[in-house]
RNA sequence: GGGCGAUUAGCUCAGUUGGUUAGAGCGCCGCUCUGAUAAGGCGGAGGUCCGUGGUUCGAAUCCACGAUCGCCCA
């Protein structure tokens, strides 16, 4: 006998001794998360099953994905978090599917973000600072922090559980990647669509560059900005003047005319200030003219003993009604719209600003003033000069640097553009290809699609891209696609390359093409976002002849990644991914630019299927602010809650609304979690105990019990509905979809089988066990390490990794089982309900229960019986009063303005029943469509009922009944007993009830001994229990 | 400033083509069940369905106007 000595006491319930060593691992009260995960770290580690599953789907069906290269400029957080362990649950889950898949991670190295976090660690705070630190010092500080932030960031996605392919990363900063944006530039340079623009455009004073339009995003914020009324004396009006209104006093030293809504009339004070009627519509105004006529007029100038240039009115029907005094203000210089209308009116074009927004020494006394510091100055000297006609503050919404916050300004700038005109409806046509989930962010795609003006991608920086373009004195543009062909042209300078990054590269000049003088490089860097969107080419190996051993570990990337670059074939095989998935903002940004080079290079969407999600914010809703206090470090997160509990929370989280994280939330998933641990828990405790000994090659149990049936079936559902939400990357529906199974399996097939594992039915087991082993293997993805933790223990003869065991292969349901059992679990319910109604606890045993309306319950009588505790079930009608009710959609139409009567008829039973259901009420006959019929009531019964379902409850107890309920109680009560006197669970008993209990043993002796597990009940003394 | 969306219990959110007493989870209170469970079950308190007006026999739902918030665009 391999367990050893067994005790069974005859007629008792039969709860076994074992003696010998247990199948399973007995579970601790409560899991202790960070504990099971690190060691379920070790052993993945040590048992290589993370290489054993790549090796093992290998040759499978390809599942490409591609990774958004996270900014490596910061540690681990719980943001970065949510969106890894999405990533992770989906290639994790196409990995029990067998799938074959790439898992490089990729960071983004380059560009603002980077260089704004080095400034702020070296204490430099503009461009000049950096260039007298040193470029070439600043460049390795910018790569330091990059490898800081790597280290973090792959330390933290381990700790997570996400299983990528750490050490094969791809690096933006690569060589090889700005090769590949190189030759992306090229490509378009050659299709004619890069310009050089000269244009006024949105620039940080204190970055010292232009920012882009997708840069722009979410940078509008509420601000208070001087608000002014400036009048302008008009040269050949003597006493008359144009009043203009502006937020931006810096820019009237630019001012270099007046505009007037051609259409629109305007009047002149009695002071003499030319306003638009419109806008005062309260005043009195005279000599009233057309905008038109006010055209031509010339006037002096704010400025113009510092600035000498000629101004005058000019038309232009875009002039607002709403706002100002309908007259504006023109600076070309300082202005989008003021530029082109400038431009094409053949206006001057005054800069005053410098790349750091400082006026220019020839601004006179204004000179090295910021756009900021000098409104008050400009303000006091208009003042002064008695053109100020009103100053005060204006709230409104204006830009701000993304990075820095600096208020944007409008400032001339030469930058380097992508044409859009053609690629845009190309690049419509490829995102209608594209799968996104939620839908709506596929429209917001579109949206910018259709919006987008030309893209400038170029920043006067340092740490970035350098932009390959070599303009020629000549007037040739040389454009390099490749570092070979730089190599091939260059004059000098190669000896000393050690990146292709600035300061290296701008000591190599190359020889034009066109005259075959020495050119060099313009000194602009690129959109950090040119070498996130070129991820899919440079990391496949796009039109790369020959694969390259860690061709990707190049330049800067060199030592950190062992990277290849793969050859062409590999690239064919793996574009476009089949899914990607990043936050919304980066509709605009990475999914953008991948869209647009992908667009270019091939004409198709370089993705198939798109996961976006929305935004993290505190458990109250709130932003997370490091100097709120509400921010969660990752490691604590970890540590308090666990990686499993996190990975639980993001994933529950619906992708079209915001997460609200927190330690809160995650207790309540505890909690949820905990019912499932319990579970496993009941199941090691009673199988132990019965010598259950699973077998994985007879997995799915031949149940035949009913409740056996109704689970297998019901994990069946589970598994064949979890796939369908997987598949649909819905893996929030996946998590609703197990605390529902998860209920019903804790809640009803436990519970209601709990005597059948106290009798050591071995297929209550078997189907429990198939069970819980299902549900680990579905639930595999999203919490990897309290899966593998609990299948170790659980599957002691099949794959020694739940992520080895592949996606279970399940029957089609039967859903017609499961719709019965649903219903059982409502008449349950109503029971209940009459009980409490009638005041009757459960302990206390009834005649009958009648049941209505619940046809597919009636095989199942003795559960419901039992779990009701009523003698007999029957199915039937309940005798009870009569309650009519119109049926409102069906009657409304018929009765209109007579409903209300009608209602009230029948409410009062002032109705007569007619053969067939029908009944009469004023006058009218009603079919049996258009009424709902209920009965309550009936006399002697507690009756309950909901949406066409009834039940009634007997509650007339007799002696024997009371007896009997009374026997309940003292079971419970002796449970109770044993529990609190710490008795294990088969300690036998002797047990001493009082002289008044006597009845109730003698009726009931052997059930109460089964119960309690009493091998002798003595009547007499006051109630205890003893060791037998 | 323009566009889109939202506003329902203390919190987070459901609420079908307009229909009968507006729901769930969490939290709170009471009762209850329980030898896996910190769980479960039943009940209670808690609602100006943002406001005003309209359409309709009937409006959380449809329409108009307004308020507030969010997102996007400028």
């Amino acid at each position: 006998m391999p367990f050893g000595f067994l005790s069974r006491v005859p007629g008792m319930r039969n709860v076994a001794l074992y003696t010998s060593v247990p199948v399973f691992e007995p579970l601790p009260k409560v899991p202790d998360h960070p504990a099971i995960e690190e060691e379920i770290l070790d052993w993945w580690e040590g048992q290589e099953i993370f290489a054993k599953l790549r090796r093992r789907n290998e040759g499978g069906p390809t599942f490409s994905f591609f990774d958004g290269p996270v900014t490596t400029n910061k540690p681990m957080l719980v943001h970065t978090a949510w969106g890894r362990t999405l990533k992770d649950v989906f290639q994790r889950y196409k990995a029990l599917r067998g799938f074959d898949e790439r898992y490089q991670n990729g960071f983004d190295c380059q560009g603002l973000w980077i260089e704004v976090g080095v400034e702020h660690d070296l204490g430099l705070n503009s461009k000049r600072d950096i260039e007298e630190y040193g470029l070439e010092e600043f460049a390795r500080k910018c790569r330091d922090k990059v490898v800081w932030s790597a280290n973090e960031l792959w330390k933290g996605s381990k700790r997570l559980g996400q299983w990528m392919d750490w050490g094969n990363d791809y690096f933006t900063f690569s060589d090889t990647n700005i090769e590949y944006v190189w030759r992306m530039l090229r490509a378009v340079h050659e299709r004619d669509y890069l310009y050089m623009g000269h244009r006024s455009t949105e620039w940080c004073p204190r970055c010292g560059t232009s920012i882009s339009q997708h840069e722009l995003i979410g940078s509008y914020v509420d601000r208070a900005d001087p608000s002014l009324y400036v009048r302008f004396p008009l040269l050949d009006r003597p006493g008359e003047f144009v009043v203009i209104w502006t937020t931006t006093p810096w820019t009237l030293p630019a001012n270099v005319a007046a505009a007037v809504n051609p259409r629109e009339e305007y009047g002149r004070r009695a002071n003499g200030e030319w306003v638009a009627v419109k806008r005062y519509p309260d005043e009195t105004l005279v000599d009233r003219r057309p905008g038109s006529e006010l055209v031509g007029w010339r006037y002096r100038g704010p400025f113009d003993e510092i600035v000498s240039v000629d101004h005058v009115v000019i038309p232009w029907e875009d002039v607002s009604m709403d706002d100002g005094t309908g007259i504006v203000h023109i600076a070309p210089g300082c202005g989008t719209e003021d530029f082109e209308l400038g431009q094409k009116l053949g206006l001057p074009v005054l800069m005053p600003v410098d790349e750091s927004g400082r006026f220019y020494d020839s601004f006179g006394w204004l000179h090295g003033l910021s756009t900021v510091e000098s409104a008050e100055q400009i303000i006091g000297d208009l003042e002064e000069k008695g053109i100020l006609v009103e100053a005060g503050l204006h709230e409104h919404r204006y830009p701000e640097c993304w990075r820095c916050h600096t208020p944007l300004i409008f400032r001339l700038a030469d930058d380097w553009f992508i044409s859009v005109r053609d690629l845009r409806q190309q690049m419509l046509d490829a995102n209608a290809t594209v799968e996104w989930v939620p839908e709506y962010m596929g429209k917001r795609m579109d949206d910018w699609l259709h919006n987008m003006g030309d893209w400038n991608i170029s920043r006067r920086r340092y740490y970035g891209l350098p932009l390959p373009f070599y303009p020629c004195a000549c007037g040739h543009l040389n454009v390099i696609g490749s570092r070979r062909e730089l190599e091939a042209r260059a004059v000098s300078g190669l000896e000393q390359l050690e990146e292709l990054r600035r300061p290296w590269i701008d000591r190599v000049p190359i020889r034009c093409d066109e005259c075959g003088e020495a050119v060099q490089r313009v000194t602009e860097v690129g959109d950090v976002w040119l070498d996130a969107g070129i991820v899919p080419f440079s990391t496949l190996g796009w039109q790369n002849d020959e694969w390259v051993p860690e061709g990707n570990a190049t330049g800067a990337a060199r030592g950190l990644t062992t990277a290849d670059l793969p050859d062409h074939a590999y690239w064919e095989k793996w574009f476009p991914a089949d899914w990607v998935s990043e936050m919304r903002e980066q509709i605009r940004l990475w999914f953008y630019s991948q869209l647009f080079m992908s667009v270019v290079l091939t004409g198709k969407a370089p993705f198939r299927k798109v996961l976006g999600y929305e935004k993290m914010l505190d458990e109250t809703g709130r932003e997370m602010h490091g100097s709120w206090g509400n921010t969660i470090a990752f490691e604590e997160a970890v540590d308090r809650m666990g990686a499993d509990v996190m990975r639980w929370q993001y994933c529950a989280q619906p992708p079209d609304r915001n997460l609200l994280f927190g330690f809160g939330p995650a207790q309540e998933i505890k909690r949820k979690l905990l019912t499932l641990w319990n579970s496993v828990s009941f199941f090691v405790e009673y199988a132990n105990i019965a010598q259950f000994t699973p077998s994985w090659s007879s997995l799915e149990p031949d149940a035949q019990a009913p409740l056996d049936r109704w689970l297998v079936e019901r994990t069946h559902a589970f598994v064949v509905d979890a796939a369908g939400r997987y598949e649909a990357y819905r893996v929030d529906e996946v998590m609703t979809l197990f605390e529902a199974y998860l209920d019903d399996l804790s809640n009803w097939y436990i519970r209601r089988s709990r005597r059948r594992f106290w009798d050591e039915d071995q297929a209550a087991f078997a189907t429990l066990w198939y069970a819980l082993v299902q549900t680990l293997r579905v639930l595999a993805p999203v919490m990897p390490f309290i899966a593998d933790h609990l299948w170790r223990n659980l599957v002691p003869d099949g794959p020694e990794s739940v992520h080895l065991a592949q996606w279970p292969e399940v029957g089609e349901p039967d859903r017609a089982l499961l719709d019965e059992i649903e219903e059982v679990r409502r008449v349950v319910t109503l029971a209940h309900q009459a009980r409490a109604s009638a005041n009757l606890k459960l302990r206390q045993p009834l005649r009958r229960l009648v049941v209505e309306g619940a046809n597919g319950a009636s095989r199942h009588s003795a559960e419901i019986a039992d779990e009701v505790r009523a003698k007999s079930v029957e199915f039937g009608t309940v005798e009870a009063q009569l309650h009519v009710k119109p049926n409102l959609p069906a009657l409304g139409p018929r009765l209109g303005k007579e409903l209300p009567a009608i209602r009230q008829a029948l409410q009062s039973g002032d109705f007569e029943e007619l053969a067939g259901g029908r009944f009469r009420v004023g006058g009218h006959e009603l079919e049996p469509g258009e009424v709902l019929v209920e009965r309550s009531g009936r006399e002697g019964f507690a009756v309950a009922s909901e949406a066409g379902l009834t039940v009634a409850l007997d509650t007339v107890l007799d002696d024997e009944l009371l007896l009997e309920g009374r026997a309940f109680d003292l079971i419970r009560t002796v449970n109770q007993l044993r529990k609190d006197e710490g008795f294990e669970l088969v300690d036998r008993i002797v047990l001493t009830v009082p002289e008044g209990e006597r009845d109730v043993v003698e009726t009931h002796r052997d059930r109460i001994a089964g119960e309690v597990l009493a091998t002798e009940i003595r009547v007499g003394g006051a109630l205890g229990i003893a060791k037998s």
